[in-house]
DNA sequence: AACGGCTTGTGAAGACTTGCACAAAGTCGG
DNA sequence: CCGACTTTGTGCAAGTCTTCACAAGCCGTT
């Protein structure tokens, strides 16, 4: 019931079954939208390396790219590239290749970023200016709508444009933005409280910085970053490598 | 031969085989370290987190721990927790539950975060800022020991009493402090060069936060914080959350 | 109109993960 | 010292994900 989502990826059984051992073809009308088509979780995360990717390369005139191409630029396997993007339905050519543009729309479509999407941050402390400074959200879709802080030294100053508000205000603030994604960037002890009121602010999707694990009800989804927790994992890596070394015999 | 590892977790075909499903008894002396056990990879990015639970479980005075408890905490499901320790050895106690002390010191091991590792830090910029300036690290056992900006306007300054040096002393500071591992908060654009910059200095870890995939050469480990990427998966379930509405029919 | 070359889409096999269920092993009260 | 109770460690089965290999399909050329 709580299972984060992280750099490594977790399984919550989502109700839905099936896997890719379904009768995929014959379903899911050969060209058109995807309905009905059950995306895998591991999938979802490659899309968006993806679309990072392929608005690159559009960027750069391609008209067409292949699947080794694009598995390249993505640092995956082709074959696996072609099977992710077959859960969005047949959109390549074959013999040619994927229309850049088109891919562009479909990996958007399915991510559900077509349009932008409002978002708040909580906690304005060190790692929040940065988070608030940041213009790579909105190039992918994404608009911070409102920041927020519980210490009253910082509610009214101005950090990109954008003033920080009271955590009074919390709730009728995403509510009339209709925001639906909240990032929680206070100190540890803080952060279940803040998860909480967001969510009862009708939050149900959250990117957490803090390094606690929320606990949420279910429906609600939650990512986290933990940035120690990667430096332990490049740890356990670099000590496997120079393990060699001592225990040759 | 480039496979980043991130959000999702990937698996670039170590070299190494085996797997669950290998004799695991019978082997690996019972109490006595892991000699030879293979961890798999997607149970070393839980061990961070159960490290962090169980260090603060310590610090609430518990003694010992029940693989319930320790899952509750962690937000995982108990049998996992045990099949992921079991894979450090046999530390604990049927019907008693595991030794917070032991459980710290043994986890603490095989991440090989016994002893501080030294990082550097490449791009001071916005993110770079807050990430120098983040007391996280330290208590984890990772010293950000220098920080490096291609921007002669930055070189000199001091943030969090260290000071910023110029990209040209990069490799010489690396092999003195022995750092092997590189974060990279510098634009996409200048990502790969740093990259590279860091990898000829002798790092082979490297955590990145440009939006970008690195090439990097066999043996050097690369992890990835792709935060608009974060934002993008959680659109995603944003988008199946609320897709029932529409496709009712 | 048929052909050769190239690339997609996907069945099937294999690898890895998860989670159940239970025997083994240890504790504690009597 | 024993028996009841608790909790670990893990065999096993069921998923989920990855990768290979190749038929099917599209294009341009002859
Ligand atoms: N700084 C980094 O680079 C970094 C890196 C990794 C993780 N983190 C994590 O991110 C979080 C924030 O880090 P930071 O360095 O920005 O800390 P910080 O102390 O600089 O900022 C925290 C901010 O949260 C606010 N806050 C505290 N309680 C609050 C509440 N109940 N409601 C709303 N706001 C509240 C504080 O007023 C402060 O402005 C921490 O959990 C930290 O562990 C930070
Ligand atoms: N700010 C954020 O919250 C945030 C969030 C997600 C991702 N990122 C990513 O992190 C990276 C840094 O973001 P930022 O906001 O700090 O950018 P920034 O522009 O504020 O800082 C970049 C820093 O890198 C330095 N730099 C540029 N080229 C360099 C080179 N070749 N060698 C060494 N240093 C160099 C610049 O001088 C500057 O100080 C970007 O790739 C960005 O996409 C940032």
């Amino acid at each position: 019931m709580t299972e984060q989502r992280g750099p490594d990826r977790g399984s919550t059984g989502d109700p839905e079954g099936g896997g890719p051992g379904e009768p995929a073809h014959g379903r899911a009308a050969g060209r058109g939208a995807d309905r009905g088509r059950v995306v895998p979780e591991a999938t979802v995360a490659r899309l968006a390396v993806y679309l990072r990717v392929v608005t690159v390369l559009g960027g750069q005139g391609a008209a067409t790219v292949s699947s080794d191409e694009l598995a390249a630029a993505a640092g995956v396997n082709p074959a696996k590239l072609r099977k992710d993007l077959s859960f969005l339905g047949s959109y390549g050519t074959r013999g040619v290749g994927y229309d850049v543009h088109l891919l562009v729309e479909e990996i958007s479509r399915v991510l559900g970023v077509t349009r932008h999407r409002n978002v708040v941050l909580v906690g304005v402390g060190n790692l929040g200016r940065a988070l608030a400074g940041y213009g790579g959200f909105a190039s992918q879709g994404f608009t911070i709508a409102a920041l927020f802080d519980a210490d009253s030294a910082r509610v009214g100053e101005k950090i990109n444009g954008l003033a920080v508000q009271d955590m009074s205000v919390l709730a009728a603030s995403c509510r009339t933005a209709k925001v639906t994604i909240g990032m929680i960037a206070t100190p540890a002890e803080a952060g279940q409280q803040v998860c909480d009121q967001l969510i009862a602010a009708g939050v149900t999707c959250i990117l957490n910085f803090a390094p606690i694990v929320l606990s949420v009800p279910d429906g609600v989804d939650v990512r986290k970053v933990d940035l120690a927790g990667e430096l332990q994992i490049l740890s356990f890596h670099e000590r496997r490598k120079s393990a060699g070394l001592e225990e040759v015999g």
